[in-house]
DNA sequence: CAAGATTCCTGGTGGC
DNA sequence: TGCCACCAGGAATCTT
């Protein structure tokens, strides 16, 4: 489900609930996510949390005394603040209650997310954090970044922009999103497109993720954040999910076909 | 190596 | 309405 605006909202509504509270309650519903939840999770009762950071799809809560949480959403993960006497989901796997009464619940039907308590250490040597390439948002981030990742590759731009080496926090909308806003068709091999345009995709890849998270996000189908309220980016989105409509610049109808496995959307006129 | 395919899992949707 | 195939905001780990 989440890509970098939608781990972003989350982080920006989860934190004033959380910082400053202490984890009075650990309750472990399911423990088989994509790596089971640590078996060290009960330890972290009783400590404070002081920080919610993201790194690329991740977000990091530093616990005072107890190192700290490094969560993924995965594909239909969520986190949400709820009153502790409203009943569990279905999917509500691992519970935190908060000093404040209130309760962080993290859901996630699919079970492709991660919740790992790192008892010590910098999360950044996490082999999970370690290898990820540059922030989008971040300065580092520049268009000689981008050209020096897709230099002599021969996988599509739309791809390679996927592909956390690179940039992180790229996913399968804003792949498609950025490429329309840099007008380039997203079949062109990586190591094919000049670094006058790799410049404009860069920009494309920042303004993408800027405004969606400027609107909560994107909703496709089933993100919410953490108040339990969509996010109003899809009306925004271009080309994703747009097949057969028609462009939202020149009219002409949205084509679609998969590439790296995933659905990628353009329009054939405005992409070159 | 790089590139492509498969895998984990549940739920929603559309066709028959 | 039921059943079934197919698809879904990710990413590690296979195979080719």
């Amino acid at each position: 489900m989440p890509e970098l605006p939608e781990v972003e909202t989350t982080r920006r509504g989860v934190e004033p609930h959380v910082v400053g509270k202490k984890i009075t309650e650990v309750i472990v519903r399911h423990r088989g996510l994509r790596q089971p939840v640590s078996e060290t999770i009960d330890d972290i009762a009783g400590h404070a949390i002081t920080a919610v950071a993201r790194r690329a799809k991740y977000l990091i809560f530093t616990l005072k005394g107890a190192g700290h949480l490094l969560i993924h959403l995965g594909m239909s993960g969520s986190l949400r603040i709820s009153g502790e006497a409203e009943e569990f989901k279905k999917h509500d796997h691992v519970i935190l209650g908060l000093s404040s009464g209130k309760q962080l619940r993290f859901h996630d039907p699919r079970r492709f997310g991660i919740y790992l308590h790192l008892p010590e250490g910098d999360p950044a040597d996490h082999p999970l954090l370690r290898d990820l390439g540059p922030e989008p948002l971040d300065p580092e981030f520049t268009t000689e970044t981008l050209l020096k990742g897709c230099a002599g590759k021969k996988i599509a731009i739309k791809v390679a922009i996927m592909d956390a080496k690179i940039v992180v926090g790229v996913g399968n909308i804003y792949a498609s999103e950025a490429l329309f806003r840099a007008k380039i068709l997203p079949a062109t091999p990586a190591g094919e497109v000049s670094k006058a345009r790799l410049a404009k995709l860069a920009d494309g890849i920042r303004e993408v993720l800027t405004e969606s998270i400027e609107q909560g996000g994107t909703t496709l189908r089933d993100f919410l954040n953490s108040n339990g309220e969509p996010g109003y980016f899809k009306q925004r989105l271009f080309v994703y999910e747009r097949k057969d409509q028609p462009c939202r610049v020149c009219g002409t109808p949205i084509e679609q076909a998969v590439m790296g496995q995933r659905s990628t959307y353009w329009c054939p006129k405005c992409q070159k």
